[in-house]
DNA sequence: TTTTGTGCAAATTGTTTGCAACACG
DNA sequence: CGTGTTGCAAACAATTTGCACAAAA
């Protein structure tokens, strides 16, 4: 197995890229955000808010971290995933929404690729007319891990 | 107008069903649990448990309305969905979970009928290994009547 | 130097818990 | 009567908000 190919799709090659965005709707790039970022940048895989404060340094003033974390939002740079009960799970946004599954069991995410739930979706819009969005409230159920473990 | 016809069709018939599954358990039939069990009977939809003491008539004690839907939960009465963001909403269990789509748009909660969804879950399982589970986190999109709507 | 952002305290929402009084079985 | 239950206050977790002060642009 070889190494993850490219990234980032869409909406940012870099930081730079985000502290631009942030400036033309008329943001600034404090040093709370830039930190967010990087710390948003580093991780592999969404986190709470909590552990971006931590990893930022910022410990002791969540309310920016949130603020900032909602900033990102309103522009696009930063989305938001509701794994279950327990705090809201931030990360990049990287162009089109990222649907995923969580495992009720181990809580683990999966980050769904492109298109891989199409078919998915597909069969609600035409049993149900729904237009699912596995993006922000994501699938919920048995990981194949947890599914073969005993117990 | 004559009666409600049948109703609660796997393990509970009728409140006394409730009852007495409760004192099978070692609990105790109080005025409490009698009065949530009323609300839950007499609701066509899923209710928090705020709406829950408000039609028991028993607001200002939240916490009895929660430890009484728990009990219930515990012995496989009540079971309760999350709707998004919001309180958590309480229904009768009424055997095999029951699963749900949420409406982002109008938040409207729609019931899946039994095996409405087993093609989406074996998608699911097929595509990747996840058996997937709708009854406690439900599966949210855009209803057909939002859909339709304009914005 | 005008705004936007920060820090801290305090409020909010949803739910849980400790404890003494209470009541079902 | 004894143990499960209630009511109320308080604790909790996640997130939001008000406000005076700091700092980008």
């Amino acid at each position: 197995m070889t190494e993850a190919p490219v990234r980032l799709p869409a909406p940012l090659d870099d930081i730079g890229d985000a502290f631009r965005t942030l400036r033309d709707s008329g943001r600034r790039v404090t040093l709370g955000v830039r930190m967010v970022l990087e710390v948003l940048f580093a991780a592999e895989d969404p986190l709470p808010a909590e552990a971006v404060a931590q990893r930022a340094g910022l410990e002791g003033d969540l309310s920016s971290v949130y603020r900032n974390l909602e900033r990102l939002q309103q522009v696009g740079i930063v989305s938001h995933v509701h794994a279950g009960h327990g705090p809201g799970l931030y990360a990049l946004a990287r162009g089109r929404d990222r649907e995923y599954l969580v495992c009720d069991r181990c809580r683990r995410l999966t980050l769904a690729q492109p298109g891989d739930l199409d078919a998915v979706r597909a069969r609600l819009r035409d049993d149900f007319g729904y237009l699912a969005d596995f993006s922000h409230f994501p699938i919920h159920g048995v990981c194949p891990d947890c599914a073969d473990a005993p117990r």
